[in-house]
DNA sequence: CAAGTTACAAAAAATGAAACTTGTAATAAT
DNA sequence: ATTATTACAAGTTTCATTTTTTGTAACTTG
């Protein structure tokens, strides 16, 4: 119908899925109506994805993974570690709170699968304290700081700011008083601070 | 039935409440059984209470007062602020996860009322961090620390450690590898060298 | 035979009537 | 006058029924 099923692909049924939920949320969505959004028969898209859920997954599976790629950007920028840091903590903070406010579906859906699958945001918590890990070990290769466990760094480093990026909390510090991002950027000195002036773990 | 009405009270009100969700949870307590087991009938409640979602409110506020209790009590022994620290932090982390394992009616209970009453939650963080705040300044004060923001520093200490306290965040810290008691330890090590080294905020 | 459709069984969700719970007010007991 | 009770309206939950949705398999088309 409106589209034609010569460009059909998991990323297009992806597409169409992401469409409804944002507009009807994973409530009211419903594999005809993605199906139909593509033209095509419901049972089609099970060519490309086992389960309604495992699409609703990969929509998730997708933001993470854009999540990732824009830290993983951020800690290549210029500036000390502690604004490189800094600038990659508020870019995803703001990026939560904008889904939460302009893409509320979204982010519902994001909540749930956070809730019903421990092992997809364990995944995700591990690969970005691996990034940490590398960005940490880079700041003291060069100087910078000095931490003698830089994977005890990351995950002491993740912890400290999970407030300020966990879906869970984002209603809570949009009114939060003093501005979520002031307390970002004091939770960051302080974390810089100690790795500056050198911490020994164990 | 059970209790003469001689003792009635609020007090009373509450514990039976308590007996109830532990055994049955919230969903299956009602105030028609709260009420058998003090041999009242349930109108009578209405005098202490307002409303059954007063009682629920009461038993978690109750456990919060308890946890602040237990704070203030740790932060008053011996040994140096990080020390202190760490042991009250410590004994928080570990009352959630008794909770959650051995009791948990009462930490669904906590969990549902921090979702759906920030107001709530929000009382109980401020006074937490009064708490941390008072307890930065004497560090301060002894010149153990050196902070030129008490309150902020409270808040970025609150933020820090809200993994290892949040009820939402327990079930996930029990399976958790490098074990969470000392991730907490590694947590406040770093907190503690910034307070130590010297911190300017703003 | 690659790509899709139709038809269908099983699972899940919506519906609505009956049963239960909450909160109040008039009433009784002390 | 205080404390509790009974009786009841309003709101919720439960449960059986019907409808929708999911996922599969046999079938069709280019």
């Amino acid at each position: 119908m409106s589209q034609a099923s010569s460009s059909l692909s998991a990323a297009s049924v992806l597409e169409a899925a992401k469409v409804q939920v944002r507009r009807f949320g994973e409530r009211k969505t419903n594999v005809v109506d993605i199906a139909r959004i593509l033209g095509v028969s419901h049972a089609t898209l099970y060519r490309f994805y086992p389960s309604k859920s495992a699409m609703m997954d990969a929509i998730v599976e997708q933001a993470m993974r854009d999540e990732e790629d824009m830290a993983a950007a951020c800690l290549e920028e210029t500036g000390s570690a502690e604004e490189r840091l800094f600038g990659m903590l508020l870019n995803l903070h703001r990026r939560k709170r904008e889904r939460f406010t302009g893409d509320r579906e979204i982010h519902d859906l994001y909540r749930r699968i956070l809730v019903e699958r421990p092992d997809m945001i364990a995944a995700y918590a591990d690969r970005m304290t691996a990034l940490l890990a590398k960005f940490i070990a880079q700041a003291v290769e060069l100087g910078e700081w000095s931490v003698n466990d830089t994977v005890m760094a990351a995950g002491v480093v993740r912890d400290a700011v999970t407030t300020y990026i966990h879906p869970a909390f984002v209603a809570q510090l949009i009114a939060a008083e003093p501005p979520a991002e002031d307390m970002l950027r004091a939770t960051v000195a302080t974390l810089a601070r100690a790795f500056e002036t050198g911490v020994t773990y164990g």
